[in-house]
DNA sequence: CGGTTTCCTAGTATTAGGAAACCGGTGCTATACT
């Protein structure tokens, strides 16, 4: 047996490596710049642990969440690792000084983009040696970079504070574009770039286009009481969330809402029940998502269009990890477009705000604080008719973005084709139950509710086969 | 931009109808104040 696999047994419980991991995992040892794209549920998370036993010095692992650093930190801690922190917001001034002082004694460091601006904390691991730094969920990066958490973008400057780490970066839908920027960003210098298949076969398609927001209600309800969870139901506004919930329950339906205005243990504690199988629908709006330790879930419904085609993959890719039979619908009016451009819009600067910010030092009360941020991050680095003409050019995008999306639900070609050619993957296969465009066999996929408590139950689900979309 | 909700008025019943107001996603951290 090889030493990897020797480790992998030992420390993780595993006997062979799944597809690409072990390719990657060399490559990082080898201090070799890594991109991974990889659907989730791949197992990431040993990508980047692996190597830390192989290799002297500390993990810095940027994370976007802080649940998610806060989940891997448990992870890691079950193992019996106990060399693991998560330096954040949740530390208290004196834990992060105890921490400091302490560092070379952490394995693995968690942290947000956020606290790699903090002097004191860069100070403390300017001292210490870092065997990589891995970006995770990298697609944040551009996702969020540039309009809403600029922090993502200075990740670049504070590389350069150490120049001879490897990065490895990980996401599960990328297209050449956001490769591009996530290696410029990081300094990957000719890195291995390992792309799995974003193809999901046993995930079907299902695409409506209705007149009003009543009938796509009354559908969506129809759906939802009368068809299978697990599932989750994504809306536009945290409004809408709630009030689906309120008519679901009145159904019997065991569902709750979920968004970034609520209480954080009000999160935590959906989430968690909707893993444990104590309900079957989340509504939610995209706040929903990273993180989700869910294999079952087999539906995913869509009441509007997101805001591109990467985010409706990463919504749509919480289906059917188990690799079951599972299906995605997104049903919309033609106003919904509009919509979608409004909401996509609606915090980007006007030129007179971009001018404010560069006249004047203290314009909090007139600005939104997400606009403010960002303005001033831009300030930093580019004359005013500079930000002028990147905001212009990032509108062009993001509305170039949602009109892709669009388009491609109003053509009548296969969806399956249409999305994986948008990462420039050519379709292998066509499952039997493949889109509402090109398959017959999709009425297959549903089954129809049946009131069942317990999670277990469910897993017949896809035998049932009965008749319900048209 | 478009939808939903709220408000107002007419004109006398307790509601119809139209205009105006309102609202619309994503997260980190630091700090002041209970």
């Amino acid at each position: 047996m090889d030493k990897l696999t020797e480790i992998l047994k030992q420390k993780f419980g595993h006997t062979s490596f799944r597809d690409g991991q072990k390719e990657i995992i060399q490559q990082v040892i080898e201090g070799k710049d890594v991109i991974a794209i990889l659907p989730t549920g791949m197992g990431k998370s040993l990508l980047f642990q692996l190597p830390a036993y192989l290799m002297k010095g500390t993990v810095v692992i940027v994370s976007p969440l802080l649940s998610l650093m806060q989940d891997q930190v448990e992870q890691l801690k079950m193992m019996g690792e106990k060399r693991v922190v998560a330096i954040n917001s949740f530390l208290s001034f004196e834990q992060k000084e105890s921490v400091f002082q302490n560092l070379s004694g952490y394995k693995f460091i968690f942290t947000s983009p956020e606290m790699l601006q903090n002097n004191r904390f860069n100070r403390a691991l300017s001292s210490i040696q870092i065997a990589y730094v891995v970006a995770d969920e990298a697609h944040c990066i551009s996702q969020w970079g540039f309009d809403f958490r600029p922090d993502y973008l200075r990740i670049s400057k504070w590389l350069q504070t150490f120049p001879k780490t490897s990065v490895l970066a990980l996401t599960a839908t990328a297209t050449k574009k956001v490769v591009q920027e996530i290696k410029r960003t990081l300094h990957m210098k000719e890195p291995y770039e390992y792309v799995h298949s974003l193809d999901r076969p046993t995930i079907a398609y299902e695409v409506k286009q209705l007149d009003d927001q009543k009938e796509k209600v009354a559908w969506i309800l129809g759906r939802i009481t009368t068809t299978n969870g697990p599932g989750i139901l994504y809306t536009q506004s945290r409004k809408k969330t709630e009030s689906y919930v309120e008519e679901l329950l009145k159904k019997g339906i065991r569902a709750a809402f979920y968004h970034a205005k609520m209480e954080q243990d009000d999160r935590v504690l959906i989430q968690q029940q909707f893993q444990q199988g104590k309900l079957d629908w989340i509504c939610a709006t995209n706040a929903f998502g990273m993180g989700i330790h869910k294999d079952n879930i087999r539906q995913i419904i869509h009441d509007h269009i997101p805001t591109s085609i990467s985010s409706y993959m990463q919504e749509i890719g919480r289906a059917a990890r188990d690799g079951k039979q599972s299906i995605a619908s997104l049903v919309y009016t033609n106003s919904d477009v509009e919509q979608a451009f409004y909401v996509a819009m609606q915090d980007f600067p006007e030129e007179a705000d971009i001018k404010l910010v560069y006249q004047t030092d203290d314009v909090q009360i007139q600005l939104s604080e997400t606009t403010t941020r960002i303005l001033n991050y831009w300030k930093e680095i580019l004359s005013e008719q500079e930000t002028m003409d990147l905001f212009y050019e990032i509108k062009q995008k993001k509305r170039m973005e949602i009109q892709k999306l669009f388009t491609l639900f109003q053509n009548e070609w296969c969806i399956r084709e249409q999305l994986l050619n948008n990462f420039d993957e050519q379709l292998k296969e066509r499952p039997i139950n493949c889109c509402t465009v090109c398959s017959y066999g999709i009425h297959h996929v549903l089954t129809e509710r049946t009131e069942q408590k317990e999670e277990e139950k469910q897993l017949n689900w896809k035998n049932r086969l009965n008749e319900l979309l048209y």
